[in-house]
DNA sequence: GCAATAGGGGAATAAATTATCCCATAGCAA
DNA sequence: TTGCTATGGGATAATTTATTCCCCTATTGC
């Protein structure tokens, strides 16, 4: 695993969520999940963007978080599901609140990005 | 300027949002400013483990998002402030959001991820 | 003449994160 | 025997992001 070599710094609620959060696809995992995409294969179809691979990687990560269950099933071809957790939950609104605001500002936000890129 | 390789995809509202809130100080900068804290100098004073550097970097890309205005006086030495713009005062109850979930789960947060670092 | 002031930024490098490639499991069907 | 299935993961490369270091402005005050 990899070791990190600035450490962290956890003051405040800011930085502390951020550390469960920040990881490219973390958020629409959590939020595809909750929506009752649970299986790999349909994350994987719903963010066709990221790879197999990192997807694995930050569903672990949310697991080790206590954000997410995972359920596997001992059958082949292997068969996971992977559930929010009560906590995981709580942060449903958190997400929803970013998402509204993107939404609610979309125009301006997508001319704004694509101007400096 | 740096030129991106890896397209961006903004598809929905939360990658929007993303595309201004990512980097890792910004959320705070729109905080602290919003507290009145609008000089380069008290903010870094405020956020002493980012870099001088950083700090230019990413006010500099608040500013190209109109989330922030930049208010040189021409005098010597220099006097800079920074104010979040309409818009970016939009943002402030996003971020209080984010902030208050992770207050609320402080002490559960602080030992799971100092678990697995 | 020289330091202090408050701020800005280039270049090189380090660190962190994500992507790519390729192999593995275990049973069933053609 | 080969290929399909759904999933997992090691190794390494590429990309993105942040840090470090050092130099610059123009005035005031010693």
């Amino acid at each position: 695993m990899y070791e990190r070599k600035i450490p962290l710094n956890l003051n405040c609620g800011l930085d502390l969520i951020g550390e469960v959060l920040y990881g490219k696809w973390k958020i629409r995992l959590l939020w595809f999940i909750n929506e009752g995409y649970q299986r790999p294969s349909e994350l994987q179809r719903k963010i066709p963007d990221a790879s197999r691979r990192v997807l694995n990687i930050q569903l672990k990560e949310l697991e080790g978080h206590d954000l997410v269950t995972k359920k596997i099933y001992p059958v082949v071809p292997p068969k996971v599901e992977y559930a929010l957790t009560d906590f995981g939950k709580t942060l449903i609104p958190v997400i929803s609140v970013l998402g509204k605001w993107g939404d609610e500002n979309e125009e301006r936000l997508r001319s704004l990005i694509l101007k400096d890129s």
